[in-house]
DNA sequence: CGCTACCTGGGT
DNA sequence: ACCCAGGTAGCG
């Protein structure tokens, strides 16, 4: 499943694969996982164009065409890209495959079917897609604690909410803003406006930790090379309800806040503002 | 801002 | 049988 250290993985293992190839066709399995522009469009749009670098804007990977185009991909909650000999057997879930020049091709799967291509000029694809209304990146060095404290100042909902939200900061999904929380110590029905500056700074420093250790394990999934990353084990809240808090023993909660499962350890993660919360442990 | 739809395999 | 999923767009 994919949050960002996933998607910066596979758009790392891109730009060491695919930048400086061309894409010599594509076909479309599943029309609407083609955004825009028309499944038939998008193959001829994309043939002969070759890739000029791999980014990622919260978790959406942006590939940089020749002609000024940019092609998306997105990976919503299952999708997956694998980089596969031509003519490799295709699983049922395949929606798009990239062909490539050099006898190999892009397989993006998802047996949820919600994985998403889109294509266009980068000036339009930009607007399509609103990246310019995304928040911050987590991992960028220009997101500091004073930037956090900011984005979080006026936002009068639960922490876990405004943490989900990519045009608040552009870096947390379900997985990662839950063992953020409960590394920093925060219960996440805090409505985020009521963080003290100690607790922002906490805050900081657990994304950080978090999305920079599923990064080094390579994430939970497969890279684009087909080879397991090894984060899979290393959830300390995250769908462990009831399952002992490793820090303190402590059955670990569960609540729907805004819809989406949130997982926390009542003692380690105070309802109280200000509470004093053991220092960081070691279980990293 | 909060809710629902999107879609299918796997878990309960 | 049923319910759910680590995300997002779009709606009221």
């Amino acid at each position: 499943m994919a949050e960002v250290p996933e998607v910066e993985i596979i758009t790392r293992d891109l730009r060491q694969a695919v930048v400086g190839r061309r894409f010599t066709g594509a076909e479309v399995l599943a029309p609407a996982a083609v955004r825009f522009p028309s499944p038939p469009d998008f193959t001829e749009l994309l043939r002969g164009r070759r890739v000029t670098g791999a980014h990622r804007r919260a978790k959406f990977i942006l590939l940089p065409l020749d002609d000024g185009q940019t092609l998306a991909i997105h990976f919503m909650l299952w999708g997956e890209l694998a980089l596969r000999p031509r003519g490799s057997e295709r699983a049922p879930a395949t929606l798009v495959v990239l062909e490539l020049e050099g006898g190999e091709e892009l397989h993006l799967t998802d047996t949820l079917g919600y994985a998403r291509v889109a294509l266009a000029p980068a000036a339009e694809l930009a607007a399509r897609l609103k990246l310019e209304e995304l928040g911050p990146e987590a991992l960028e060095d220009a997101f500091t604690p004073d930037v956090l404290a900011r984005l979080l100042r006026r936002r009068r909902s639960p922490l876990k909410t405004v943490l989900l939200n990519q045009r608040v900061l552009a870096g947390l999904g379900n997985r990662d803003a839950d063992e953020s929380m409960w590394q920093a110590g925060i219960d996440p029905r805090r409505l985020a406006s009521s963080l003290t500056t100690e607790e922002v700074v906490r805050l900081h420093r657990a994304i950080r930790t978090v999305l920079e250790e599923g990064l080094a394990l390579r994430g939970t999934q497969r890279d684009l090379f087909g080879v397991q990353g090894q984060a899979k084990h290393r959830r300390n809240v995250f769908g462990r309800t009831g399952a002992p808090c490793p820090r303190c023993a402590t059955p670990v909660s569960h609540l729907r806040i805004g819809g989406r499962n949130t997982h926390w350890c009542a003692t380690c993660q105070p309802t109280e503002r200000a509470s004093a919360v053991p220092a960081q442990s070691s279980l990293l």
